[in-house]
Order: C-alpha cells, then structure tokens, then sequence
DNA sequence: AGATGACTAGAACGAACGCTCTATCCAGTA
DNA sequence: TACTGGATAGAGCGTTCGTTCTAGTCATCT
C-alpha cells in the first residue's frame, strides 16, 4: 500500500493539520476543516489517528518542528560567517512571511500558546521542538569557536528574537521587525568575537 | 449607578476576558467561561459588548496593551541606565511568569496570533499594541541620548525579543529565555554608546 | 407614587463541535 | 472464489458554542 498517490493520505493529514493550526490554531481548528483540507474523510482521520484531535496536534507540532529546523540547518550551513547566518535566516522568514500574505508565522507557537495548561502533550511536543532549534543553534556557534556557555546563551535569545520578531511581523504585516532582529543578532554574535 | 460595588461589572467582564484570553486563545475562551469568572450573567455581557465577542476581544486587547505598556513604563522610568533597564525588565517579566505558574503569557499574542486572519479588528487592536509598546522603548532610548533612527531599530528588537523570550519561557516553563534577553538587551543597547 | 432606564437573569435557538458507529471498498492471499 | 484486514465513507450521537430574547430587579427622578 501506499505509493499509488504521490502522498499518502496519513501524511495529507498531518500536512493540513499542521497548516490550518498554524494559521488558527488549536482551538480554532475543527476535525472538519481538516478532512476537508487535506481530502480525506472523517473516518480516515480517526483510522491514522485514533488518540483524535490532540494526538494529532502532537503530530502537527511534531512537523512543524521538523520544517523550520530544516530551514535554520540550511541557512546555517550554508553561510560561513555566523553573523552574517543571522541576517539571511531573518531575510529568509521574512519573505516566506510576506509570501504567505502575513499569514504563516510560527508552525508552532499558535497551538502551543493556547492550550500550553490544558493540554500538557501539545506543551511538550512545542517544548521538544524550542529544545531542538536551541540545539541547532548552539552548535553552529560552537562549532564557529564560540564558548559552550556563550554559545548555549546566545542561542536562546537567538530563538527567542527570531520568534518574537516573526510574530510582530506576522500581526504587524511589515518586515521591519524580521529585518531589525537579523541586524542586531548579527552585532549581538559579532560582539562576542 | 457604579460606586456601590468595588469594581464595575463592565470592568470586571473585560478584565475576566483578558485573563482568559491570555491563557486560553480566542477560540478557547468561551463567553460562559467570560461570564462565570466575572460572576456576571450572559445578559450583562451583551448588555455591555452588543458586538459579542469580537468586540469583547478587541476590549480585552486593549486592557492587556495598557497592562504591558504600565509595567514596560514603570521599570524603564524607575532606571537610569537604559541597559540596566533591560534587564530589570527582563527580571520582571520572569517573575510574573513563574509567580503565574508559567499560566500568564504576553495578554496580547494568544489571542490575536490566532485571529490574525479571520478577524481584522482583533488583529488591528494588537498591532495598536505593538505600536505602542515599541513607542514607549523608543521614546525611553531617545530621552538617553540615542539616535532617532538607532533607537527606532532597537525598539523593534527589544519588544520582539522580550515577546519571543516569555514564549519561550512560557513553553519551556523555565526563566532561562528571559534571563538570556535581559543579558543580551542590556549588551546590544551598551553596543550603540 | 409612578415612571424611567440601567442593569441582571437565564431559558432557548440553530449551528458547529469532537467523536462514534456501521457499512463499504478493494488489493493481497489462499 | 472466498476471505481478510487496511482504508474509506458519511450519518448521527451528545454537547457546547455564540447569540437572541423576554422577563425581572432596583435606584433615581419627576
């Protein structure tokens, strides 16, 4: 099974959860307009995930992590100077922001905000994916020589700004904060040099 | 009419709104809930807010707005030093999250991130918060002696960072993000001198 | 005393919610 | 050909949602 449609329908799922909670949320999100969304039915819906509208919250957080891990890994990677890594992350979340119409800010955070106390699984799967990012951060500047400690700090305000400014951006409709965020994590690592 | 009681009705609905907003996002946020913690009746609500819930949110936005613009005020007033008052804030920030129970986030961002697109006034009312919170940072860093346009820039970085550290924070229900800010704040701001 | 208007009270509406349920489809195997 | 089990399909469950509506309370003013 499986490999006869390009995407199987497990995955339709997630992908559409992950998008309709990103822009409405958890609460805001109905089992409805995700069948719908990612066209399957009801009944395929609960078949994958039986632990329903929670368990597949977990799994949308869970992509969601994976999708902007994979756009900091690249970012960083491909920039050789740390400092200049933070204006070209910046740049590139403000344009997938604006192309999105200020509409796909954090795939994360919106979900996680809202039933961060009522529902502890979705809180941990949203603390799993800030710990992941952290990581991935710290060790890009460990590995440019900066100090384990140093590094650990900077690394959390790095993901701190960066989510802060995607958000002012996102109710803002503007670039300014993304742009303003880049300049400064840029001096902010430089000075550490 | 008012007087009699300690706080009126009508504050005491938007104050129940805010609260829950806060912690619950707009969708989670029932107006039953509203009106059983600010132990007035369905029928006080609508008598208050006819436009429902959407105006009672654009309301509630607004009070959060001035909860933060008090506290961001009062600490950068109460400082000499405008790093030093990074930092304060920073602390500030962190106690009242971990006095909350890592409960109470920004009282702005749950609400309206989720909203963002479906409900133009609630997102027209967090960006007057935005607006305006950048606004007392900016004006504070220009009564120390910065440049209009430097301290407009950093204005931008320090709300944004501030809002993605409580984030943080909030998921991660730990200071660290908020202690990592204040440090970093207070450093990029002596950076301009 | 009677009228007024701000405010309180809660029953009831249709719609939408998450979820359960039974029925059906269909490729793979014997 | 008959069987099996993963996957699909959607009607319908009980509940809760935002909202409307009518009735009632109680100072205050004429």
């Amino acid at each position: 099974m499986r490999g006869k449609q390009e995407v199987g329908t497990r995955d339709r799922i997630v992908h559409a959860t992950s998008r309709l909670m990103q822009r409405h949320g958890y609460e805001g999100t109905g089992l409805k307009d995700i069948s719908r969304e990612a066209q399957a039915t009801l009944g395929s819906v609960y078949h994958f995930f039986p632990g329903g509208k929670v368990e597949l919250a977990v799994e949308a957080i869970g992509h969601g992590d994976r999708e902007f891990a994979d756009l900091l890994r690249g970012v960083l990677d491909r920039e050789d100077d740390p400092a200049a890594a933070m204006i070209a992350c910046a740049r590139e979340l403000a344009v997938g922001m604006r192309d999105s119409g200020w509409l796909d800010g954090c795939p994360v955070t919106t979900a996680a905000l809202e039933s961060a106390r009522r529902l502890p699984e979705v809180r941990e799967a949203a603390e799993r994916a800030f710990v992941n990012w952290h990581g991935i951060v710290r060790d890009r500047l460990v590995r440019s020589g900066f100090a384990a400690d140093v590094a650990d700090d900077l690394a959390h305000t790095v993901i701190s700004t960066f989510e802060g400014a995607e958000m002012s951006a996102q109710i803002m409709r503007s670039t300014t904060p993304l742009d303003a965020a880049g300049t400064h994590l840029a001096r902010l690592v430089d000075s550490y040099r």
